[in-house]
DNA sequence: TTGAAAGCGCTAACAC
DNA sequence: GTGTTAGCGCTTTCAA
């Protein structure tokens, strides 16, 4: 009772008396082409949705080299920044058929070119990998190879394969400028993984919002190295102590944002009564928060949206020599942690 | 440029002037067993070993009929709940040599049929799934066909198959009893989903601990009939008119919780000065919520770990009599939301 | 100690 | 209109 023997073409095709081949043709549509009789087509095609079988997958990418499956590596499927990417691939590439085969790199190098060599080994026909954002040295290789792999987030330009981000600069920009018009001046910058064109972008718009304005760019204000909680919070109350008359912090990721908060809270800092704070991507919980969290908000979404259908051309036209990169815009989210200063 | 020929266990021993076999026995670590000679055998690892050669697991797939995969279902991967369950199981899946497949149910029971249906025509050796909580009559049959199929939160006990959840019962007893012993006893009820196990548990802990300390149960004090945010809103927005001398609100998930700070807000009631909160399941915002939110933890990656061992067990022994349910405690992580009454 | 052959379930080239 | 054959890359008898 423990082996069903799963149908296949051959013991449909003994049922009706027919050839395998006929079976294929059927049930891949076809029937027309081969002007199969439309009883037996009829015929078959019932019995098929009775039994509900459909051609088994793994013999037909063994035949074909194609698994309609695609990879997606991505550093931590639990902070909800990846979730809503991952959550916008499954349901994109489920609508294209095809199926997604989840790693999870947990932030680590070693892990995520493990995960992608897992992943080509598997036969996936293409892969979606938001990197860690460190020594890409190896997909290198990828793009020469021409394999259908699309970066998101902490992307690579110049490395040859196509990639999706948010416009991170513009969206900084615009975040320092409404701080700006605010009337602050002494604006801390929280950056996060030092050295990932998430990052960089963001501290990018930043100066040149203040170069735009005229104010003068402190060195000493742009502090931290990580998107992490942790980071938020210690480098927050380093900088209370040695820049005390900052007026704004910008935390360039969410969870920087929350150390800051905790950090802040701590030494007693109200905001934005003392101290205005913007966040980096939105989330449902910074409405909640106290206060509520003015962030610049990334097209998640459309992001991994986006990332699919990139996978897809790719994957249809393999050597297109256009590698195109896509930076989808930002929304600056305004709620109530920038006070007006005069 | 575009075909790279695979390597294949005949080229490999073609190039050593050896079988086929010899390779898949040297490269499954059968050397030994055949007693290969040590020099043919080294000269195959190093070589492997070099050009990063696997067997190809599509092959082996067909031929063995396992693919070494599993299956994960997920209402919303993007709700961090999920997320987090999600995240443990691709690790601990990884560590066991099994590669997850994702699909993102959407709540929609529909899909989540279809989804099975995919995913077992796409021939995982097993499956894991978080089911939305409605009509499970085709998982019925999954259990008399004796399928490796564990279900994760929202269970059907009696179904037959294993499953993992929470102790919600105890869960939400020991925060009833929190609120209790802070001196509440008009205590309002936000439940989930009617009909889903988690509800029905919250629910049922909360008039156990009603009735051990004697307090009388209001069957208008519980309301609501979604997990969402728009129902904790709403619900909380109509309780307050209809019952206005409730002191506190048990919100049986964080999502409740989040829509009842909303309306309290818009309400004008002050959390926990006028009314005190316990939301269900931790996340890390929620301790910078205004104010820091007590609630009911639940252990997510304990979770996801635990599915994936019986799953595990489920496969090595197909026909296992004892369906083994997992209820894992939770813990009342206590903030600054409920006020002790006196 | 090693290899030849069969077959997992499918599709495509080439018949007829 | 339909079937025969071969082969995708692998493992596993069975034979030597």
């Amino acid at each position: 009772m423990n082996s069903r023997p799963r149908n296949s073409l051959k013991l449909i095709s003994e049922k009706f008396g027919v050839s395998p081949t006929t079976v294929s043709r059927v049930l891949s549509g076809q029937a027309q082409k081969y002007r199969i009789s439309p009883e037996t087509e009829k015929a078959i095609k019932d019995f098929a949705a009775k039994e509900n079988f459909t051609p088994n997958p793994i013999a037909k990418g063994l035949r074909l080299k194609k698994t309609h499956t695609i990879g997606l590596i991505i550093p931590d499927i639990a902070n909800p920044f990846f979730a809503g990417i991952a959550s916008q691939v499954v349901n994109v590439a489920r609508t294209h058929g095809y199926s997604i085969v989840l790693c999870d790199s947990e932030e680590n190098p070693a892990l995520e070119k493990q995960s992608i060599e897992l992943l080509w080994a598997r036969q996936v026909d293409g892969m979606i990998l938001c990197p860690v954002g460190q020594t890409p040295d190896y997909l290198e290789r990828y793009a020469r190879e021409q394999r259908p792999l699309v970066l998101v987030d902490r992307v690579f330009p110049g490395l040859g394969l196509p990639y999706v981000s948010a416009d991170n600069f513009t969206g900084a920009k615009n975040a320092t400028a409404h701080l700006l018009d605010n009337g602050h001046r002494r604006i801390a910058c929280l950056q996060g993984m030092v050295g990932t064109a998430p990052s960089e972008a963001r501290v990018g718009g930043y100066t040149a919002a203040l170069k735009e304005r005229g104010v003068p760019f402190d060195p000493r204000l742009v502090v931290g190295d990580s998107f992490g909680e942790q980071s938020g919070y210690l480098d927050t109350k380093l900088l209370i102590r040695a820049t005390p008359d900052i007026t704004a912090i910008f935390a360039m990721s969410n969870l920087l944002a929350l150390g800051a908060l905790r950090a802040l809270r701590e030494e007693n800092r109200s905001v934005p009564g003392d101290i205005s704070v913007i966040a980096f991507d939105d989330q449902p919980y910074l409405a909640h928060l106290s206060p509520p969290l003015t962030t610049v908000a990334q097209p998640h979404l459309e992001m991994g949206a986006a990332a699919v259908k990139l996978l897809l051309d790719e994957m249809r036209a393999p050597s297109s020599a256009t590698k195109s990169g896509l930076y989808l815009p930002t929304s600056l989210v305004i709620r109530q942690s920038v006070r007006k200063l005069d």
